[in-house]
RNA sequence: GGGCUCAUAGCUCAGUUGGCUAGAGCGCGUCGCUGAUAACGACGAGGUCCCAGGUUCGAGUCCUGGUGGGCCCA
């Protein structure tokens, strides 16, 4: 069967529809599947996409080389699972259907009704679930798409309640209490990552207070806070031991303030400014100066200062009732001589250090307010209002009563709800806990893993050390209802492993919750017994948990450890595990490895790769509000998926890609297009003369030594790729592909162009075309996995129609073993060698202005090793007719020819010489050129002695002092690089001129031929019309020759009847008329 | 403040275990080719491989210390 006709233009975007319908109808992947069914294991484990929105462009990075991954090790014949995984629960999910319902709180869900709102979270993550698996397909991502995994599945949650169960049975899980970033608006504890993406900067009023010492009347301690509510709640003041403190004498006040804060220059981190630039503030030096004179009488060590009590701001209020009797002075390491006063406010209620330090002291924890931010009644005239509301009010109050030193706006970074922008607050909160004080078998297992890059075992290491108590809980809705029932009357709490457990436990709900998913609030119906107390109505705490167990517990859940441990056994660990990097270290890595760590002490994963993120053209993170984010579908069907994909595979992954049109136009050109050329180039050609690959065979002798040194990187390439993917580490392959694609297209192909265009199967057509073949099917099978539409566009046409036995598929087909014994290096080195020269010879052609169509009668070459010598004899044809001379010679020695002059280079040599500039410079002009270069190609310098009576009278002359020029006399022209010579003839015999003439004919009717739209294989009339006698004789001499070049049946040199095409070209300062028709064939 | 990481042409990036006269693509300039043409090729200009030390016959590459960016932790 011939091959079909390829469109050199084609649409990418539309093939790539049409293999997705190929494969959809021929089932390409089950058939995949059953190949390679019962044989050996290769385990991929997918980390769940949130099943929150569509994809962007971003998503494609890591499914790419999911996909690619999972491609190669199917075609070395290996069992893969693919299975997807969705990530489904969690406040992602809430946030977007509480903006479907304009909700605003907590209390709008709950009136809503928790029942319904599960349910259409379910639903939201079901729906886009569905439309991600679609544009996975359309990226040509092979997975089990029916059997996706769902975090929020029934399965999956009751896994992780296995989890817990196993933490609790060792003593993990604890009910504790922080201060954590608080929204007031959603009611929940926002976790640290979310708060990364939630600070913005805002202006808070700031305050200088006053705490004056109760033992020392008159005297004070100043105090800076940027946040005056939390005055409310102070308890102590902290001062860093060892830190000067001065004492400010001001009126009958005293102050004690921090030395350095006191002079230094303030400034705020305003975004925008760097360090050097930051607008500044008052200086607390100048703060004193407005207010009056003032004098330093005192400078102490921050210790003496411990221990000293204070009256508080806020005393009179009842609900600081419990800090009188404790505020004091205290030791603080943390304490800066940078910011602030260098006595800090410490509130353990209200801030984070603050609660630790607080929390190592024994000191008290006052928590002013409600979940909504606002007061609790306690707090007198506060009680009722938003932290966020009170701050004039306070330092009004203050200033009344004479506790105010000063107050200014202050500008910073401020954490910010993510969901709502809301500003976040501090707040002592209950919450669930997994303890990590065994931090050290976690550790154990990262260790055991490959971590690539390798760096990335360091990261993780670090986070593991540093890591606190993993908070497992979030006061919300929709996620992982935390298996933990906890008893009011005693405070015994219990966690249950399984349905199963609960079931048996419980003493009342049940019938309530059986039949539903184990979520809110079907599952919070089911009360169970007290064991330590016997209450029978205990119930589920509220609750839920964290997202990052529902993505972490899958290693277990999906691959059967619950229900098929033979099964599971066969597939864990994962032979592979890739991620975008950013976060994950903290994120899911953290909880895989915790949760396999507690379940069967050890990795889940054999082999953890991560990679980078993908920003826009500018190199900026995209973002929806920037409107700089691109989505998935319209990239995929404005540059195809192939492009977008090798654009993925080509990026060092440690690195960020920069996604753009700019960015993928590139790929189009270096990669996409050029391979589609020299496959319809093939094509094309193969059509017309009817080659067969079975019948029109080759023997390696028959090949040429292009088909030999073609074959032969091919099959380094085989190497390559294998290395390359089985080390997973594809941007190699790619580097290399495209040097491969180059030199195939640039030297190979277009060498070899006219061998393809005989008439007749003479034994190099048929060396030409099988060895192209086997180039293309090779190469295009080496790249399948990267850029499968394409490869299984070739594969069909070259292969797969061609041959009823080959598989319909080029993913069907074993990945291609390299042939050693094709493997030349010698041959590779000498055509490295031949492009160098040929280079050279074009650079001496440029100089000389003849350009390459003009036949010179010689070439010369003075080559610089063996390599060049073997090159030059060995491609001697191509020399011919690549530069289009005559005759190649290789000489050894050419100075009779070539000389070199020698000038100083005065711009280095200058300062060299100083005084002894002319002397020296008269000297250097002196030395022999030749040695002087042979010498410093050598790397040694010369010694130059322009003075012996003198130290300074002596200069080694290096490479840079000198101006080494070559000329070739006027006969020749030539070019030169390190000890390679190359040099043209100049001389243009009248023959040479007429032969340039005659190619320059031709040239000009080919272009005809085109314009008029003629077929390649049309037989023409040619007309060529001057009046010239030079142009003339060129014609007669060479009109065989442009007839057959141009497929011409006759040549006239009379004006045609009625031509087809006509046009007038100047050659060589005179005119010619060329017109052609297309011949009318007389069969016989 | 600590950990990790990055720094190579105007831009985006390659540079394997040290062997380099440091490369590619884009952009720029000049020219060429023209039945692979939504192109392509050649030639050219453009670099103190962030800085300073060190190891070495030899450092873009390894070590130490800076400077500047990124990520993370505190």
């Amino acid at each position: 069967m011939a091959f079909e006709k390829v469109d050199p233009k084609v649409d990418f975007p539309a093939m790539e529809r049409d293999i997705l319908a190929f494969w959809e109808k021929s089932h390409a992947f089950d058939k995949l599947r059953e190949r390679n069914r019962g044989k050996p294991k290769w385990s991929f484990l997918d980390g769940p996409i949130t099943a929150n929105n569509p994809m962007g462009v971003h998503h494609a990075w890591g499914r790419t080389y999911k996909d690619l991954y999972q491609r190669y090790h199917a075609s070395l014949g290996r069992e893969l699972r693919y299975q997807n995984g969705f990530d489904c629960q969690g406040l992602w999910v809430e946030v977007e259907v509480e903006k479907a319902h304009g909700f605003a709180t907590k209390k709008d869900i709950e009136t809503f009704g928790i029942g319904k709102f599960v349910q259409e979270c379910k639903e939201r993550a079901n729906h886009y679930a569905a439309i991600q698996s679609e544009q996975s397909k359309r990226l040509g991502y092979w997975m089990d798409w029916d059997n996706s995994y769902f975090t929020m599945s029934d399965e999956n949650n009751y896994g992780i309640w296995a989890f817990l169960k196993k933490c609790f049975e060792k003593g993990l899980i604890y009910k504790g209490v922080d201060v954590m970033p608080w929204c007031p608006r959603c009611g929940t504890g926002i976790s640290q990552m979310e708060m990364n993406e939630g600070y913005r900067e805002v202006g808070h009023t700031s305050v200088f207070v006053k705490f004056p010492l109760r033992q020392r009347s008159g005297e004070n301690l100043l105090v800076w806070t940027t946040t005056p509510w939390t005055l409310s709640s102070n308890v102590a003041a902290a001062v860093k031991p060892g830190m000067t403190y001065v004492k400010v004498k001001q009126g009958d006040e005293y102050f004690y303030v921090g030395k350095e804060n006191f002079e230094s220059a303030r400034t705020q981190p305003v975004e925008g400014s760097n360090k050097s630039n930051h607008p500044s503030l008052m200086a607390i030096v100048a703060l004193f100066k407005n207010k009056g004179d003032f004098e330093i009488v005192e400078e102490v060590l921050g210790e003496t200062l411990v221990g000293l009590t204070y009256d508080g701001p806020f005393d009179m209020l009842d609900g600081a009732t419990e800090a009188v009797n404790v505020h004091r002075v205290i030791a603080w390491e943390d304490v800066t001589s940078t910011e602030g006063a260098g006595i800090v406010h410490i509130a353990p209620g209200c801030g984070s250090e603050d609660y630790h330090l607080g929390k190592q002291l024994g000191l008290p924890q006052i928590a002013p307010l409600f979940e909504d931010g606002r007061f609790r009644p306690e707090f007198g005239y506060l009680a009722g209002q938003r932290f966020d509301e009170v701050a004039d009010e306070v330092v009004a109050d203050l200033k009344k009563r004479g506790m105010l030193f000063a107050k200014e706006q202050y500008i910073h970074r401020y954490p910010h709800c993510w969901r709502c922008k809301d500003e976040l607050v501090y707040r002592l909160v209950d919450e669930w806990f997994i303890k990590m004080d065994w931090r050290e078998k976690i550790m154990n297992s990262a260790k055991q893993a490959s971590w690539i890059p390798s760096w990335g075992l360091d990261r993780e290491l670090d986070w593991l050390h540093n890591m606190g108590d993993w908070m497992i809980s979030k006061k919300r809705y929709w996620g992982l209802a935390l298996p933990i029932w906890e008893c009011h009357a005693c405070g015994h709490f219990e966690v249950l492993g399984s349905r199963d457990e609960l079931s048996s436990r419980a003493t009342s709900g049940w019938e309530a919750f059986d039949g539903n998913s184990p979520h809110r609030p079907w599952v919070d119906e089911v009360k169970i017994c007290c064991a330590q107390c016997g209450d029978n109505n205990v119930s589920r705490v509220k609750e839920v948990g964290n997202p990052w167990l529902d993505a972490s517990i899958v290693p277990f859940s999906t691959m059967g450890y619950f229900s098929d441990p033979e099964y599971w056994k066969e597939w864990f660990p994962a032979d592979f595990v890739v991620e975008a990097l950013p976060g994950q270290f903290r994120n899911w890595f953290y909880a895989l490895l915790t949760v396999s760590t507690v379940m069967v002490d050890k990795p889940p994963f054999k082999v953890l790769k991560g990679h980078g993120l993908v920003l826009d053209d500018q190199g900026k993170p995209m973002h929806k509000s920037d409107g700089n984010a691109i989505w998935f579908d319209e990239a995929a069907e404005e540059i195809g998926v192939d492009a977008m994909r090798w654009l993925y595979a080509k990026t060092s992954p440690e690195r960020n890609v920069l996604f753009g049109p700019h960015h993928c136009d590139e790929v189009r050109r270096e990669m996409i297009l050029p391979w589609w050329n020299i496959y319809s180039f093939f094509c094309n050609l193969a059509r017309v003369d009817n080659f067969d690959p079975r019948e029109h065979t080759t023997s390696d002798q028959d090949r040429s030594l292009l088909d030999r040194w073609i074959l032969s990187d091919l099959n380094k390439l085989i190497a390559v790729a294998h290395e390359a993917y089985s080390q997973f580490d594809v941007a190699k392959l790619c580097n290399e592909s495209r040097r491969f694609i180059e030199v195939l297209s640039t030297w190979y192909v277009r060498r070899s162009r006219r061998r393809f265009y005989g008439p007749e199967w003479i034994q190099d057509k048929r060396a030409a075309y099988t060895t192209l073949y086997e180039v293309l099917t090779t190469f295009n099978r080496i790249i399948a996995p990267i850029v499968p539409f394409m490869a299984e566009s070739i594969y069909r046409n070259l292969v797969a129609n061609q041959d009823d036995d080959a598989p319909e598929s080029v993913h069907h087909t074993p990945f291609p073993q390299s042939n050693t014994a094709l493997i030349d290096e010698a041959l590779s080195s000498q055509v490295a060698a031949t492009l160098r020269l040929v280079s050279l010879a074009r650079s001496a052609r440029k100089d000389s202005k003849l350009k390459v169509r003009q036949p010179l009668a010689e070439l010369v070459v003075v080559p610089a090793n063996d390599v060049e010598r073997k090159a030059m004899e060995r491609f001697e044809d191509h020399f011919l007719e690549e530069l289009n001379v005559k005759k190649v010679n290789t000489r050894e020695d050419a100075s009779d020819t070539v000389s070199t002059t020698l000038k100083p280079n005065m711009k280095t040599l200058g300062p060299k010489l100083g005084r002894y500039a002319s002397v020296g410079r008269k000297m250097v002009a002196e030395l022999d050129p030749a040695q002087v270069e042979l010498a410093l190609r050598n790397g040694e310098t010369i010694s130059l002695t322009l003075d012996a009576d003198s130290d300074e009278g002596t200069i080694e002359l290096e490479a840079q002092d000198v101006v080494l020029t070559k000329s070739y006399g006027d006969d020749w022209a030539g070019a030169c690089d390190g000890a390679t010579i190359v040099m043209i003839d100049k001389r243009l015999t009248p023959a040479l001129k007429n032969e340039g003439i005659a190619r320059d004919i031709i040239r000009n009717v080919q272009n005809l031929r085109k314009d008029a739209g003629l077929d390649i294989a049309d037989r023409i009339t040619l007309s060529l019309c001057s009046d010239n006698a030079q142009l003339g004789e060129a014609i007669k001499t060479f009109t065989d020759y442009i007839a057959s070049e141009t497929l011409a049946t006759n040549i006239q040199t009379t004006p045609l009847e009625s031509p087809t095409g006509q046009v007038d070209v100047k050659l060589d300062g005179q005119t010619i008329s060329i017109s052609l028709a297309k011949a009318v064939l007389i069969d016989s």
